[in-house]
DNA sequence: ACCTGAACACCGTTCAAGT
DNA sequence: ACCTGAACACCGTTCAAGT
């Protein structure tokens, strides 16, 4: 089916030109796909050119080097988290656990983005969102300025150490299976330590090595976080 | 001054053989003097082997790759943590928070090795001191069985992330000044933002920037598991 | 059994030269 | 101004060959 002679022949808006220019959204979205697809350990500024269908001394030109690379994928899923859920003070406990298993569900979403994410300092413009919100619940739960202020820093650490323990375990070519016999060896393990001198490591194998599940065991660390935070709200 | 002609010429225990033989130790001693001298980044096989005068190859007769390497690394700061002081029930919640102030002692007297704790699921003999020491500390303050053993992820998780945390921001050559005028800047433009958007940020500026100094952040985070891990005991 | 040189398949970053 | 090829100084790991 060829053009109608009437149309133009050099197309007004070339749906795709021949060769894009590179743009910092290119080269983040290619490192995105990389990342998705293969993990962090090969988001490199070779993998991510050659994607782009060029050489890795090309994106210096719109990226300073690879670390400002990893910032922008942080950000990128920073972008992805949703807190549209109205602040509710009574409830503050329960969206403040809710904010954190969004921040997690977006770091899962980017599997290797939390291996990015665990050194940076969130100043983009949406890690910012996750701030005031939690300040907001916070405050509304009426922690003191201080104890916020310094939880705005504690709750992404603890999500992005999760989820960086999680990518870890799955980074490496382990399938379930390999998972499933390495936690029933480790029970095995424990229970067979001298009991003299390792009691409880051994009285509670099992439960120490029930919590490769994940949800459950993310469940326990914000219930503690939120418990603990509760605490330091003076009672009038 | 020479040997006096009674001594044996060939001395009957050399101090040094000209080539000593390698040995796991010797390759955990030289990577962990690289990492304290030069950071995680600079503990290459490569850099470890020249270290002790040899080929990169020549490792892998003894420690199965980098991975297993880095775990060595681990171990050896989990051996240097010391937990002496008797249990006291009555104490558990301070004794838990001076042990999580010992574990980043070690791990901020070995920069770096925080980075390859991150990842390290913690089996090795002197990890599991820490292990049962927690354990005892929170079955001590009637903390239930299965949430004393998720704590035992979490505690060392929170202390490693913290631990990694510093290191990422001294690993970058950056002077003490250049980390001041990073903070001033950053509580400059958190006051600058919009205040319709994001007016606890705006408000919040001075506190949320004021946590650079370390400690006072870490006692925040210490302080809100342990209270958060207290209201887990039944009150009967 | 342990050690080694050389090679393979990768890195991040720089820089002079092109358009 | 943007892009590129080629080079520099690195990686982890393997393997045949030596002792």
């Amino acid at each position: 089916m060829s053009q109608p002679p009437w149309q133009p022949i050099t197309p007004a808006k070339p749906v795709r030109q021949a060769k894009e220019p590179l743009t910092r959204d290119r080269i983040v979205d290619a490192a995105m796909r990389v990342l998705t697809q293969s993990g962090y350990e090969a988001v490199s500024m070779r993998k991510v050119a050659s994607e782009l269908g060029t050489g890795p001394a090309s994106l210096y030109a719109h990226v300073a080097n690879k670390r400002e690379l990893d910032q922008l994928l942080v950000e990128r899923t920073a972008e992805q988290m949703v807190f549209d859920d109205p602040i509710d003070p009574a409830r503050w406990q329960a969206q403040l656990k809710a904010t954190m298993r969004e921040m997690l569900r977006a770091m899962r979403a980017n599997p290797g983005v939390a291996r990015a994410a665990i050194g940076a300092v969130p100043v983009g413009e949406r890690a910012l969102r996750t701030t005031e919100r939690i300040l907001t619940l916070l405050k509304a739960g009426n922690v003191p300025d201080q104890a916020a202020a310094w939880a705005v820093d504690l709750i992404p650490l603890y999500v992005t150490a999760v989820a960086f323990e999680e990518t870890v375990q799955s980074a490496s070519d382990w399938t379930p299976e390999d998972v499933e016999r390495f936690v029933s060896n480790l029970r095995t393990y424990f229970e067979a330590l001298p009991a003299d001198r390792f009691p409880l490591t051994v009285a509670l194998a099992a439960p120490l090595t029930s919590g490769a599940d994940g949800d459950a065991r993310f469940e326990f660390g914000i219930t503690v976080i939120t418990a603990g935070l509760a605490t330091l709200a003076p009672t009038p």
